[in-house]
DNA sequence: TTTGAGCGG
């Protein structure tokens, strides 16, 4: 996998898919050792090819390693030679881990392609962990968990390039024989997707969705009852008996609701293709709601982190597309929002997101200050996460809960398809300003 | 037994 990456880095392209020009000659250094220097990063990336720089990223204020760093090359070969040859070297006693340097985070957060491995033998370490798996697939970063002593505790992870090269993996080595030792290699999920997980494995009650209008409590007692003995069953309806095309199949027994489930899921019945799950109470599915919906939101965040641009001291004759007008001599503009009271009087504050961190920057640079009607705009960066965050957290007591019925409730533009369903009874009130990149126009409250 | 953390100038 190496040869792929110094072959696509001679060519200047990026393995990744990016299209940063950077991204071949420059190179991310985690795992370092606390005391590790710039200086000795020099010297041992040096020995590889011409380095041009090279830094121990510190706290500005404290000065302390934050553990990882970057390695620039000028030759994109060199680049690829170092991540191969010297990935997991010790330094400081401490092993490496090199990954080319990519600044934007949704791919490592995306979590794709990760898998993790357990009941690994002791004696494999980085190094024979990622010779083991690169037969999948390019691996973007690989490493077996350690204690403080770098004894292996058994377990680890590979994060390959593409979903593809995971699943191969899980597919030929889950259940082989590494060092004489059966492995485990399945995805990786957090603790928290592992409880819910684990959590979905053990229920009675069964959740059946997409059944046709006729479709009766006595047709799913006759198709559910195959698989056991059901205390209860209950086809959901409207006032007017009509059906909500959803219902619940209790069963006595937790294996046989788990067998209804594995059995039903996905077939069609009267040309519709049933869901069948575990009936999720209501406070697991709203929590469920909630992650997903500030997992979306952390994304949200970071996607416009330094592209988005918060403007004050407008004049309130501008308006949203004036907004944009003003600013889209500087880039690609991806939304714009002059924010506004409940009765529509503008705020005199707003957002213009571009689509790149250059952009914004270059109208900060220019539209700060300027004069447009009567007063001098004010421009700045939209608020970092973590400011938000707090002043989110202040202003979360004081907006008001509003219930909206499915058919008028906004979309949330960042939800993928098959996100959190708007045909539950959720909670959307106005997004306070300035803390939301302006995509994201409502709030959600559970 | 064991389900991370991680991107600047």
């Amino acid at each position: 996998m190496a040869q792929v990456q110094a072959q696509a880095a001679v060519q200047g392209q990026n393995v990744n898919g990016g299209a940063n020009q950077f991204v071949t000659t420059s190179l991310y250094v985690g795992d370092l050792e606390a005391n590790v220097t710039d200086s000795q990063l020099y010297d041992l990336f040096n020995q590889m090819g011409q380095v041009v720089s090279v830094r121990v990223c510190r706290d500005l204020s404290t000065r302390r390693s934050l553990g990882y760093g970057y390695v620039n090359y000028s030759s994109p070969q060199d680049a690829a030679r170092a991540l191969d040859v010297l990935n997991f070297t010790p330094v400081n006693g401490k092993p490496i881990r090199i990954m080319y340097s990519h600044r934007d985070p949704s791919l490592r957060k995306s979590g794709a392609g990760n898998i993790f491995i357990k009941n690994l033998d002791k004696a494999i370490d980085h190094k024979a962990l990622h010779d083991t798996f690169s037969a999948f697939g390019n691996i973007l970063s690989c490493k077996v968990a350690t204690d403080l002593n770098g004894q292996s505790k058994g377990y680890g992870f590979v994060q390959f390039e593409n979903e593809e090269s995971a699943q191969k993996a899980i597919e030929k080595l889950n259940g082989m024989l590494l060092n004489d030792k059966q492995v485990y290699v399945g995805p990786f999920l957090r603790k928290q997707e592992r409880e819910t997980e684990i959590s979905k494995n053990k229920f009675n009650n069964v959740y059946v969705k997409n059944l046709s209008e006729a479709t009766s409590e006595e047709d799913l007692q006759k198709t559910f009852g195959e698989f056991g003995t059901i205390t209860s069953v209950a086809v959901m309806r409207d006032a007017d008996g009509k059906s909500k095309c959803f219902g619940f199949v209790n069963f006595e027994n937790v294996d046989d609701a788990a067998n209804a489930v594995d059995a039903l899921n996905g077939k069609k019945f009267d040309d519709k293709e049933w869901y069948v799950g575990k009936a999720q109470r209501k406070s697991e599915r709203e929590h469920e709601l909630k992650y997903r919906f500030e997992q979306n939101m952390k994304e949200a965040a970071d996607k416009f982190q330094g592209a988005n641009l918060y403007i004050k001291n407008l004049d309130d004759s501008i308006e949203d597309d004036k907004l944009k007008q003003l600013f889209s001599q500087f880039g690609s503009i991806t939304s714009c929002k002059v924010m506004r009271d409940p009765s529509g009087i503008s705020r005199g504050s707003g957002f213009v997101a571009f689509s790149t961190p250059e952009e914004a920057s270059r109208a900060l640079q220019e539209m700060n200050g300027k004069m447009v009607v009567s007063k001098p705009l004010y421009v700045a960066l939209a608020q970092r996460k973590e400011d938000r965050r707090a002043r989110l957290q202040a202003q979360f007591s004081q907006m008001r809960p509003v219930t909206m019925a499915s058919s008028v409730a906004p979309r949330l533009p960042m939800y993928p398809p098959g996100g959190p369903g708007l045909g539950q009874q959720l909670f959307y009130g106005q997004a306070p300003p300035a803390m939301i990149p302006p995509q994201v126009s409502f709030y959600l409250l559970i």
